[in-house]
DNA sequence: CTTCGATGAGACAAAGATGTCTCACATGGG
DNA sequence: CCCATGTGAGACATCTTTGTCTCATCGAAG
């Protein structure tokens, strides 16, 4: 018996189309209904029993891609230690969602002026107000916007993401490269 | 008398067609061909006169935007000088094609397979190049890769762009940001 | 004024995608 | 064994977009 959870809770059937989901449309964003259906194995019939249509799956990406990025910001622990560590530390955490999310920063530009999730409007301000709070502390510039650190991030995670897929970029280095671009820049400095 | 150019020459009139077109399709990239003509104020069927279909449309746009890529990339001139001043002259020069550049990147992502056209590879070799010989002058970090920072720089276009067009950042800032963060991240150094 | 070329508006068919429905089938629980 | 639930395949109508065509109109050049 299979049966529709609600909040977090969803069945396996569901969670695994999800995924397999992501994965197509992160590579190819205007994939069809049917395609969805192939990519993750099962009938298009069955794909709109679990969702109702194609806004409904986009929604339900949305809702997952969500939670796993208020997950790692979670795990992040942004708060203790340097805000360098915590910033290493997200990057990390976010590192298995970096498709998803790529392709959801995308998506949202296409809802020109539609209402956006309200979740967005909590995930940005967490990250904008860790940055706030670095450059309080002295560790990050001040000439730099949170809200433009806040953008400059996500943008960086679905270049590297996108980076990866293409071959361009090695995938163990995701994380470095990301985190070393956004903390210290291309500019060789001084004391190293 | 009105005459379609060969190779740079165009109509001053698809030439207009073209800029409203990228404005357009840079806030919503799925706009349909009738949107298109709307939004240049012409009739539909004028739009299918200049262009055979949308991917000629399509293509023409990134014809456009390469050849403006390409004399940004000669205006900077980006072997003259220090590489941080190259870089900070390639900026400028590209502020003004920042939203076309920004639709095309994120369209280069839908041709999953299929061929890339030849431009690209050539101003991503320009670019990379930049990067490389930066290194070999000590000026930039040897252990972020040209074609990292080559996507990076692709990325961060697109984001301030974007972070413009939603105002989440000043207009008056594109340059400042994009290539403080790209040369000096976000970290707060000793020396400032 | 006349003519030629370009245009806008709209009609039209074709193609693609979507959403719904039916039906046969399989599988697992009773 | 039998039945119920979920599934895949496919048919189907519908909607949107596209590409083509026609026709009336406008404007500029002759």
């Amino acid at each position: 018996m299979s049966h529709m959870g609600y909040g977090r809770l969803m069945t396996l059937d569901r969670e695994q189309v999800l995924r397999s989901a992501a994965a197509l449309l992160t590579r190819k964003s205007t994939a069809t209904m049917d395609e969805v259906a192939k990519a993750a194995g099962i009938g298009r019939a069955t794909l709109h029993r679990h969702f109702a249509g194609r806004d409904a799956l986009v929604k339900a990406l949305e809702n997952l891609g969500l939670q796993e990025f208020e997950a790692a910001l979670d795990a992040a622990r942004l708060d203790e230690d340097t805000s360098e560590e915590g910033l290493r530390r997200l990057i990390a955490a976010v590192e298995p969602s970096a498709g998803l999310m790529s392709f959801l920063v995308n998506e949202n530009q296409l809802f020109e002026g539609d209402e956006v999730n309200e979740g967005w409007n909590r995930a940005d301000a967490r990250v904008s107000a860790f940055f706030r709070r670095g450059q309080e502390r002295g560790e990050f510039r001040i000439d730099l916007t949170p809200a433009w650190l806040t953008e400059a991030l996500y943008g960086l995670v679905g270049t590297g993401a996108w980076s990866i897929q293409t071959g361009r970029v090695a995938a163990q280095d995701f994380q470095y490269m990301i985190v070393e671009l956004l903390l210290g820049g291309a500019r060789r400095s001084v004391e190293q």
